[in-house]
DNA sequence: GCCACTTGTGGCACTCAGTGCCAACTCTGC
DNA sequence: GCAGAGTTGGCACTGAGTGCCACAAGTGGC
């Protein structure tokens, strides 16, 4: 039972997952998050409620789950960023990863109107803003690790690098959000540079 | 009908939701947020569960449900800043609004186990966070009208702003992480002043 | 004082998310 | 085919949150 390789099982769950995924997102776009129940789902995913809750723990995990794999490649692209890179720049270029989720050709049309649902829906965002700030917090991690490397102190206890980890995933928030309210007129790497030179850390990490 | 002064049913109303909010905090340090039910903090509040629920609309309301009258204050303490002041020092002055809430001399002993919770809880913290979020759009349209007051263009799909903003916000929350993981050794007016300190944007807004 | 009228309260029943439990099924290795 | 592990679905339950309604309680006018 070692999962060092995909594995038949493993795979079957994945493709699962998809098709309950691209279910929910139908259902979602076509009636409304909240208007949608996890019976609703699992019936157009063709399974029991039951087993979809082994899916997806929680219904917000069918929108904003997928970021919880996310976060462990945005942590190992970190650590692959160049030691003497500004930190502020290396958490600009680990936003790159999200870049293809959001403006890829094919992505662009599915993503967009499931953004707009997170942003419309509290509890969706609530969730999506927690997800973010984990994320932050494993960034924070990666940035003190390096720090460190480089013969730093880095106090735990002091804020600034949790500041300025924050401070960058507000501004992909930001960026985000922008991108959404321009109509997806100008790409979201550029809304990603503006939000993140409108902040510019003076003091590096 | 006018409610342009206190009146008896708005002063008994906020006499109630102070002893629950008090009777809710108890039983929450004491037994925790999630195994405590919403039956449980009418019992300890004597009402009923009904009731209760037109006192706070939400479990969470409970804890961050005063962050909504908050954030109005803010706003109107943004508003009175002078108009030449940096966005960033705006903010930073903004932000004194909460020092009181955190390590005054009284409210101490029981605002630091309540930020524990806060944080320990996921459903809470992301409860908190789309409230920040909240405050940090608030701030954002007021920076807008500042600075279009000045003659400045303000495009509104410009994620600067909100970058900025919102960067701001993650410096407060940093500081409260901080001066929690510290045990409130430092004051938590100095936490923020490092975090804010750290990012410190170099495009004014 | 009585009489509308408005507002707050409590109880009841309901929906829906999420969980524990258990029986049935299905794959795997032997 | 059989034993064992993992998967599935059904059932019943908890707990948050809501709609509805009947009833109390304060607030007028007269």
């Amino acid at each position: 039972m070692n999962d060092h390789r995909p594995g038949l099982r493993e795979r079957t769950r994945r493709a699962v997952q998809q098709d309950i995924t691209e279910a929910a997102q139908r259902l979602f776009v076509e009636h409304g998050y909240e208007r949608t129940t996890m019976d609703d789902v699992a019936e157009a995913a063709g399974l029991s409620r039951r087993s979809l809750f082994r899916y997806f723990p929680t219904k917000e995990d069918l929108i904003v789950g997928k970021f919880e794999v996310l976060a462990e490649t945005m942590v190992e692209r970190l650590r692959e960023r160049p030691l003497d890179e500004p930190a502020w720049t290396s958490l600009r270029r680990v936003f790159d990863l999200l870049v293809p989720y959001v403006d890829a050709p094919g992505k662009h049309e599915v993503a967009e109107p499931m953004q707009r649902i997170v942003f419309a829906t509290p509890a969706l965002l609530a969730s999506y803003l927690e997800k973010l700030h984990r994320m932050a917090a494993a960034a924070e991690t990666v940035l003190r690790e390096r720090a460190e490397s480089r013969g730093a102190p880095s106090d735990p206890t002091d804020p600034a690098l949790p500041a300025v980890a924050g401070a960058a995933f507000s501004c992909l928030l930001a960026a985000q959000h922008a991108w959404l309210a321009g109509g997806a007129a100008e790409t979201f790497a550029a809304c990603l540079d503006r939000a993140m030179a409108a902040v510019a850390p003076a003091g590096k990490a």
